[in-house]
RNA sequence: GUGGCUAUAGCUCAGUUGGUUAGAGCGCCGGGUUGUGGUUCCGGAGGUCGUGGGUUCAAUUCCCAUUAGCCACCCCA
């Protein structure tokens, strides 16, 4: 029986041009958070299905997990989400953690769902937390770095649009507009605010809360949560752009208080691209004393699309193998190849039969950017050419002359 | 979970109103150039037409199922 290529559905192969362009997302992920002081951390992908029965959204752990029983009959879940992992690492080390806390992780998350654009079985997603911080100054921070990894990525505020919203203050106008059925699902109604006409939308939520229309009056407004407001000024300070969002409500149960999420503009796209907020609850569900958080995740599958449509993945990454040396003939290119990953040159060897112009060319679909022919010749006299295939030049010189060229490449 | 579209060579796609050996461009491999690419010329390999079943003298083509992909909904990254 012949195998089947194709992967299992809802999951990508990364080659190498592919994991160039993943190395760069997650590159740069990496880099900001760690200028703003966060540390790298990362769970096992395997969790107990307790973990997360109480606190995500229901439908996520009802239907959408993948989980198994092990052999010995535990009920076992592959992540769909990192929240409630980290807050397990930070609560069963309460006590002797520093805060405030800062910790973020790029894990892969599965999901049991038809796949579609934007939307995967299998996706990263990085995550980034504070842990320790009661005031607004948590929620700055976060959306500030939110937003420094959007900028850093080249976005621009056309590309893309910060929603801020207070999940409190939400609450507060439901109970106001007296719940017929449950709090839970008015917010889910909610969600649909900007989906729905403004009679279809009114029509539904009669049926869930004794005055429709003074709920639906506040989702039109600007909002009037000061707690916004006072976000928003702050944000504008450090040079970032929130917009109150009155309607914003986000899916997970979890979260307590400031929501925020980030939309990408593109009409290719038009959806929330990745978001987070507060959710001071977590931590203490773990029977400790509760720790306030404010996080966020930002997956890689919606962040890659608005990469792509924006037009921000840069086109000149590249592999990391500086050099091929190709043999010319018969020769031993061995020396030459030790001398140069020596100086920390990364070589890649062509001792291959084939002519020359075929080495030439498999270096450069490669991607690899120098090569150099190694013959007799060259070997004898101590003298190298170095192809620059991209630029098209030949340079020549001692092995020390090519080394430093290929070292501050 | 619901609905729509699609599946022919490595890739992008044509095609067969059901009828012998299924095509193109690009890519790939080899040669012209026994030590120098991206141009050009010549040659070559590669497809049980997604899979299974049905109708038919005959199915890649029609029907059903199934799998996978894309898209929308639900939900969400």
């Amino acid at each position: 029986m012949k195998l089947s290529t194709l992967g299992y559905k809802g999951t990508r192969d990364f080659y190498p041009e592919d994991m160039r362009i993943r190395n760069y997302m997650f590159g740069t992920m990496r880099q900001v958070c760690q200028s703003f002081g966060y540390e790298e951390y990362d769970t096992p992908i395997l969790e107990s299905i307790d973990l997360y029965t109480a606190k995500t959204s229901e439908e996520i752990v009802n239907e959408q997990t993948y989980s198994f029983d092990d052999r010995g009959g535990r009920r076992v879940v592959m992540r769909p989400e990192m929240t409630p992992s980290v807050s397990r690492l930070v609560a069963s080390r309460r006590q002797e953690l520093g805060y405030p806390l800062r910790l973020f992780s790029i894990p892969n998350c599965f999901r049991y769902e038809r796949p579609q654009r934007g939307r995967l079985r299998e996706f990263w997603q990085l995550n980034a937390d504070v842990f320790g911080i009661e005031s607004i100054d948590a929620d700055v921070e976060i959306i500030q770095l939110a937003d420094a990894i959007m900028k850093r990525f080249g976005a621009t505020d056309e590309m893309y649009e910060i929603r801020v919203n207070s999940r409190q203050l939400l609450k507060k106008r439901v109970n106001e507009a007296g719940i017929k059925t449950s709090a839970n699902e008015v917010i889910r109604l909610i969600d649909m605010f900007e989906k729905l006409d403004q009679t279809a939308f009114v029509d539904k939520l009669a049926g869930h809360v004794e005055k429709p229309d003074a709920l639906y009056g506040f989702l039109s407004s600007d909002g009037d949560s000061l707690e916004v407001k006072d976000l928003i000024m702050q944000l504008e300070s450090r040079g970032v752009r929130g917009v109150s969002s009155p309607s914003l409500a986000r899916g997970f149960d979890y979260y307590t208080d400031i929501v925020f999420e980030v939309f990408d503009k593109n009409p290719d796209n038009n959806r929330s691209m990745f978001g987070g907020g507060r959710y001071d609850g977590l931590v203490g569900a773990f029977g400790v004393e509760p720790v306030p958080t404010v996080g966020f995740g930002m997956g890689d599958v919606t962040l890659q699309n608005f990469l792509e449509t924006w037009n921000l993945v840069p086109d000149k990454l590249r592999p990391a193998t500086d050099v091929v040396v190709a043999s010319v003939g018969d020769v031993d290119v061995s020396a030459v190849v030790q001398a140069l990953r020596e100086q920390g040159i990364n070589v890649a060897t062509d001792t291959t039969p084939r002519k020359l112009d075929k080495k030439i060319k498999s270096a450069d679909k490669l991607g690899i950017r120098y090569i150099m022919m190694v013959g007799d010749n060259e070997v004898s006299s101590g003298t190298y050419v170095l192809r620059d295939i991209v630029d098209s030049k030949d340079i020549t010189g001692q092995i020390d002359t090519i080394a430093s060229i290929l070292v501050d490449r």
